[in-house]
DNA sequence: TAATTCGTTCAATCTGGATTAAACGAATTA
DNA sequence: TAATTCGTTTAATCCAGATTGAACGAATTA
């Protein structure tokens, strides 16, 4: 790796950190993220730990955050005792579920909301709540056609 | 406004502001958010403070930065000097533009990483990483779409 | 057996951002 | 003029969530 690579990279790691935080992950998340896609393969737990200077306590929790949402995945080998990590086939579409969830919380409290308003002293607000719901739907429906249109298509699957 | 009303709502504006939360934003950013979806018209800056319970320096800070994301609206009225906020008339799709921006920084810093490294050495990594440009470019897309779909047709557009 | 080396958990700490409270200026009113 | 009432700003505080570090159990090795 040559010196240059090495900034290079280690700057990408930090800038998906950077971006993760603002998705509402932990950075350290962003960062393993980041160091699989360049590494690619199955990257020793350990590695992980040592290679972005955090603690195996950090590697251990924010791997199976990634892990619980499908982006990354553990891997064993026979013989060996350490845990790897790699990306899932489909790492970023998976992602996309978490944001699903998220809308239908919004979507819901809106439902909720319209569902308990009394329609003559509240039709104003209604409307509104209606529009706001409507906004929820739509973004939902973009997740899903997102997320229909990434599945199994997925460039170049096996590595 | 039956007591019942007085729940339900303000269980709205609070869920709203676990929403907001969950998109980055300020808790009291999505209260705001709610009462006014609730409230509808014009309202006073003062009374924003009052109902929402927080201080006049939080809904300032906040309004504005509603403000700035062209969520909502100062508006004044001749001989009175509180501001008045209300919702802009295409609220929802003005939030996705902040998402559009963060995610052209997520993309820049992949195209970044990608011109930074040497193609015969890091050809792997390359390919991983246009898997997630590609991946950013269809989101960007999609919000794109989003955004063009809802401007100006507002309430119900075909779909 | 004891000593390592894993991964996980949990309490303690750290930290960034939200929120407040106080101070200030500007406009208004008395 | 002084006293109010706004909105904003800033420093101080608060707080939730991230991160760490130590402790623990399990598996391994000597």
């Amino acid at each position: 790796m040559s010196k240059n690579s090495e900034q290079v990279i280690e700057a990408f790691v930090e800038r998906l950190g950077v971006v993760a935080q603002g998705d509402g992950l932990p950075r350290i998340a962003g960062r393993i993220l980041a160091y699989l896609v360049i590494h690619g393969g199955p990257v020793r737990s350990g590695d992980l730990a040592e290679q972005l200077q955090v603690s195996r306590g950090s590697i251990s929790t924010n791997s199976r955050l990634l892990e619980s949402l499908s982006v990354i995945e553990r891997v064993t080998r026979p013989g060996e005792r350490q845990d790897y990590f790699q990306l899932r086939s489909d790492p970023y579409v998976e992602m996309l579920h978490g944001y699903l969830t998220r809308l239908r919380k919004a979507r819901e409290a809106v439902a909720d909301t319209k569902r308990d308003l009394d329609p003559d002293t509240w039709a104003d607000a209604l409307a509104r709540l209606g529009e706001l719901g409507k906004f929820y739907d739509d973004m939902a429906d973009l997740l899903e056609t997102m997320i229909e249109r990434g599945r199994g298509s997925d460039s170049q699957a096996p590595r």
